[in-house]
DNA sequence: GGCGAAACATACGCCACCGTATGGAGGGGT
DNA sequence: ACCCCTCCATACGGTGGCGTATGTTTCGCC
């Protein structure tokens, strides 16, 4: 979430950077998915034409891999460096899930995320969603490494916790109506969750 | 899954049937989500030009929502079915997690579900899969309140295995290689889900 | 203050797909 | 046998996006 901010924003009227494709390139993949990401559009939206892009990128293939590589740095472990704050494993896992559920009910928190699995099969998405997913399977498996379980249970669970989330995060995006709606809900969903998958 | 069949079938070289144009577009949209549902190429695979499509159905529009009506008609409650040949509610829940984590380990059975779901946001594709989600959680909420849950908590539950089969769908789908690949730990895999769903 | 390169605009050809217009084939009914 | 209505092919114009070619500006720098 860094802001380089060379000049103006909105209407640049200057030079534009790699970094303002990228971003552009992922705003427009949150509200339209990866198809959205289209040079002409973004060109438009940067208030620049295509001569520009041209420039910095050989083609719509390398700033869709250069906006992916950016999300993922951007994006991997800002959820686990939070959590690591806490003290002990049930606490921790407490914060996880609460923080990731609650991730769903903010409109369009999740949207590149979403994009990403409905493009799941696109050669550049593909490597990206594994490595994250890896990562989020293998802390998720640590915490519960942590609470004393053995290291195949840990596993199932941990797999059994990430496809919650993204399941959630799923029914969250396409059927909002069918998904806790208020706080107070939610905390009770949480609260079930939690008491569920951590279950001796 | 019925099968019409009016006369040949790949060259068909006779007349086509809205059915025809249907089950194409859906196979189309398994392989390549609804984007593939285009009336050109449909009408090559088809052995037609467009001239036949835009006599059966008004526009591209049409067709889609002519293909994903059926596919709701087709597809509602073919595993509900299944599960209802059981006697007891523990049998039939797990029947159901069974069958459901099974089919996402069978490659394009449910493609056309993850493609609906990757597009979500279309208009035509968030009320169908509205309906059938909604269908879903009554069902499993009825089965967790056969094991002698309240109201309450059983809709939680239900939410949580329909998100988790969600996620494990996409999961398989997005990274098989995540996913318990052997039957055997498959089998594993469903009884750690269903003995942590229906803890007491 | 002029020069060269970086950054951009303009204009073009191309492709894939949508939708329309219009002209046939082909089979039933009488 | 004829006709008509169903079904389909052909041909066309239009749109949106990709990539290239070639000018044009703007900046750093000496």
């Amino acid at each position: 979430m860094e802001m380089v901010e060379r000049r103006a924003r909105k209407p640049p009227a200057t030079r534009l950077t790699v970094a303002d494709w990228t971003g552009a390139a992922l705003e427009a993949m949150a509200r339209g998915g990866l198809a959205a990401v289209a040079v002409e559009p973004l060109a438009a939206a940067l208030g620049a034409t295509k001569g520009s892009f041209y420039w910095h990128f050989a083609n719509r293939d390398a700033l869709i891999e250069a906006a992916l590589q950016r999300w993922e740095t951007d994006h991997t472990d800002a959820v686990i460096t939070m959590v690591e704050a806490e003290p002990d494993p049930q606490a921790r896992l407490r914060t996880l899930i609460g923080a990731v559920i609650e991730s769903t009910a903010i409109p369009g928190a999740d949207a590149i995320e979403l994009a990403m699995l409905a493009t799941a099969d696109h050669p550049h998405v593909a490597p990206v969603l594994a490595r994250v997913t890896q990562r989020r399977l293998a802390y998720t498996a640590q915490l519960f490494e942590g609470l004393g379980l053995d290291p195949d249970e840990a596993a199932d669970r941990a797999l059994i916790a990430v496809s919650t989330y993204l399941g959630h995060a799923q029914l969250a995006h396409a059927t909002p109506e069918l998904v806790p709606g208020t706080p107070e809900l939610r905390r009770r969903y949480v609260d079930r969750i939690i008491g569920l998958v951590t279950a001796v």
